[in-house]
DNA sequence: AATTTTAATGCAATCGTTTGCAAAAAGTGT
DNA sequence: ACACTTTTTGCAAACGATTGCATTAAAATT
C-alpha cells in the first residue's frame, strides 16, 4: 500500500506537502504541485479515506433514506430514478451515497441513528414525507443536515424540501383533458395523507372550477389492491360512466388500466386515461398513457446538491426547491387517431 | 463526541477493555461486560467506523457494481431488486453497499480501481458480465474478493456467478407452453451476446427438439426501438403468424405486449406471451404475462453472503451459486378463458 | 505457603491522514 | 549587506479505534 508517507520521501518533502497538494492547497508553489504529483500519479497513490474521514470528522457519504417496502420501491421506477440522480450528483461532488430502507418507523429510525452516531454520513435525504415524522424530528433537534424529497402535509419551515409543483402539474393536465373535450373526469387517489396527493387533488379541482366544471368534479378513494379497484370501477362505469379518469400516481394507473382490459374497456375510446410520474409503466402500457414527466432524477439531483451544500455551510439559509414537470402526451387521451 | 476513552474513564478500565467489550472478547469477564455495556448504553457510545476501519484496513462496505445507464436501470425492476437484496444482506451482515453505476467501462473501470486504492470497500458484487471485462480481470489479478451476479458467456473459472439455470428455466417455460398446445413458438431476443440470453435460447431449442418440433423452433434478433419491434412484428405476422411469442427478458417484452395492442393482434386469442423476469411490467400488464421468476432479491442477498465470506476468509473455495426459478402462468398464455 | 497455571486487564504502538504554528527560503526595498 | 515581508515548507500533535504482548490477579496444584 503506498501511503502519503512513500510519496512524500520520494520526492523528497513533508507528509504536509504532499497532503496539500492533493487538496491544491494555494500556499504550495506550482512547481512543487507539479512534481509531486507526477509522482503520485506514477506511484499509484489515492488517500485512504479513512483516515482522513478520521482527522476531518467528515465521513464525505450522504444517507438515501427510503420508507418502503422492496416490492413496493421495485414497483415504482420513480424510486430509481431518483437514487439515480442522488448517486450520480453526489459522485460528481466527491461524495458516496448510502442507502437504508425499511418499511417500519422504528427500524428505520434506528438506523438513522446509527448512521449518525457511528459517523458514517455527513447528511441525509429522505424520500418520504411524513406528518410529525420522528426521524424529520431528531434530525431537526440535532441541527443534522438533511433535506426531503417530497414535502410534508405543514410545510413545517425547519426543513428543506425538493419538490415539484403539484397543484399546477395537475391544474395543467386537467386543463389538457378538459381541451380534448372531456368533462366527466374523476380523479381517483389511493392515498390522501401525503401532500403529494393533496396537492394534485387541489390542482385537479382548481382547474375544474377555472373551467366551470365544478359540478362534475369527482374524486374517488381506493386502495391498491385488485380488489378495491375492481370494486372502485365496477362502481364507476355502473352508473355515470366517466369520460375520463385522472389518476394519482403511474403505479396505480397502470393496476387500473388492466382491470379495464380486463372488463373490455376500451383506452381512449371508451374511457381516457391519465396519471402523473412517467415511466416504463406508462410509456409502454397499452396503450400509452399520458403523463406528467416529474424528473425524479432532477428532484435526486437537486436534493443532492442542497444537502452538500448544508454540509460545507451551517448558516446556509434553507430554502425550497420546485423543480419543474412537462406533460406528455400519448395516445390514451387522444379521441380521434388510433394506430 | 463520546470516545472509548470517555466510556474506559467512567467505567474505570482502559480503552482496551472497552474496545474487547464491544466486540464481545472472549478474554473479559461477563461481569466487566455487563458493567461496561450499561456505561456504554447510557452515555451512548458508537463507535467511530473510520477509526476502526483504519487500523483494521477494513471498510465493511461492499460496493455494487451497475453497467448500465439510468433509463435502462429504471426500466428494468430486476435492478431494484438485487440492489435491495443486497443493501438488506448486508446491512445484515454490518456491512454497507455503495453502487456505482456508469454506461462506458472505461469510467466503470476508473471507479473501481479508485473505491480500492481510496479503500473505501472490501468487496463487490457485478451485476453484469461480459466476456473479457477489464473490471473482472483487474479485480481477479488483484485477489480482490468479488462476485458476479449472471454469468460469462465462458464460465471463466476463477470468478464466482451467482445466478438461475436459465437453460432449465427457458425449457420449463416453452414445455408449459407446448402443453398449452402452442407449437409455432417463436423466441425473441434483444441482444444475444449475453450468456443469460445464449441459455435461454439453448433452453427453448432443447425443449422443443425434445417434444418433436425442431422444425418450429425460431429464434429471431430484434433492437429494443420501437421502430426494429415494429418491423420484427409485422414481419413475423405477414408470413406465418406465430401462436406463442417467447421474449428474452420483461422490458422488452412490455415493448412487444405494447405494439401488439397498437397492431390490434390480441393475446393470448391470436397470440399468447410469455417472458423471463417478474416484475409489475408483466404482472400488471394487459393481459398479465405468463413470466419465470428469477428472484432477484434473492441473487443480491446470495451474492452479498458469498462476497463476505471470501472477504473474511481469504482462502474459502470459490463456489457458484445457482438460484432457483418459478413459473407464474397468467392469463396472457391461457387459451379459454377471458375475464 | 510456595509454585504453577489460567484468566482478566492494561500498555503502548499503530493505522494514514490533516492542520496550526513555527521555521526556513526567497524576494524587496533601502 | 541589512532588515523586513512574503512565500513556501516542515514539525508534531491530533483523530479514535485495535491488538500483540506484558502484566497482574485469581485459581489450582503441590
Amino acid at each position: 500500500m503506498v501511503t502519503i508517507k512513500d510519496v512524500a520521501k520520494a520526492a523528497g518533502v513533508s507528509p504536509s506537502t504532499v497532503s496539500r497538494v492533493v487538496k491544491n492547497h494555494p500556499g504550495i508553489s506550482s512547481d512543487t504541485k507539479r512534481k509531486i504529483r507526477k509522482i503520485m500519479e506514477q506511484m499509484g497513490y489515492t488517500p485512504h479515506v479513512a483516515a482522513r474521514n478520521l482527522v476531518t470528522k467528515r465521513s464525505y457519504t450522504i444517507g438515501l433514506v427510503v420508507k418502503s417496502a422492496v416490492h413496493e420501491a421495485v414497483l415504482n421506477p420513480f424510486f430509481t430514478e431518483v437514487n439515480f440522480g442522488v448517486s450520480e450528483a453526489c459522485r460528481t461532488k466527491g461524495f458516496s451515497t448510502i442507502m437504508t430502507a425499511a418499511e417500519d418507523d422504528d427500524s428505520l429510525f434506528l438506523e438513522v441513528k446509527n448512521l449518525i452516531n457511528s459517523k458514517r454520513v455527513d447528511g441525509f435525504i429522505l424520500l418520504y414525507s411524513k406528518e410529525n415524522d420522528p426521524v424529520t424530528k431528531y434530525l431537526t433537534s440535532m441541527a443534522f443536515p438533511f433535506v426531503v424529497i417530497g414535502k410534508d402535509v405543514m410545510n413545517s419551515g425547519d426543513a428543506i424540501h425538493v419538490d415539484n409543483d403539484n397543484v399546477q402539474a395537475a391544474k395543467e393536465m386537467t386543463d389538457l383533458l378538459i381541451d380534448e373535450g372531456y368533462e366527466d373526469i374523476v380523479m381517483v387517489v389511493d392515498n390522501e395523507v401525503f401532500a403529494v396527493s393533496q396537492d394534485r387533488i387541489a390542482g385537479f379541482e382548481q382547474a375544474m372550477a377555472s373551467n366551470g366544471l365544478s359540478s362534475k368534479c369527482k374524486v374517488v378513494q381506493c386502495d391498491k389492491d385488485e380488489s378495491s379497484i375492481e370494486r372502485m370501477l365496477v362502481d364507476l362505469f355502473d352508473h355515470t360512466p366517466p369520460q375520463a379518469l385522472l389518476t394519482l400516481d403511474g403505479v396505480l394507473n397502470a393496476r387500473i388500466i388492466s382491470r379495464l382490459y380486463q372488463m373490455q374497456i376500451r383506452i381512449p375510446e371508451d374511457v381516457a386515461t391519465a396519471t402523473f410520474s412517467e415511466s416504463p409503466l406508462t410509456k409502454f402500457a397499452a396503450p400509452p398513457q399520458t403523463v406528467v414527466d416529474i424528473y425524479p432524477k432532477e428532484l435526486g439531483k437537486e436534493a443532492s446538491n442542497e444537502v452538500i451544500m448544508l454540509i460545507k455551510d451551517d448558516n446556509r439559509l434553507k430554502r425550497n426547491i420546485t423543480v419543474p414537470t412537462r406533460i406528455i402526451e400519448r395516445q390514451s387521451t387522444k379521441k380521434e387517431e388510433r394506430g
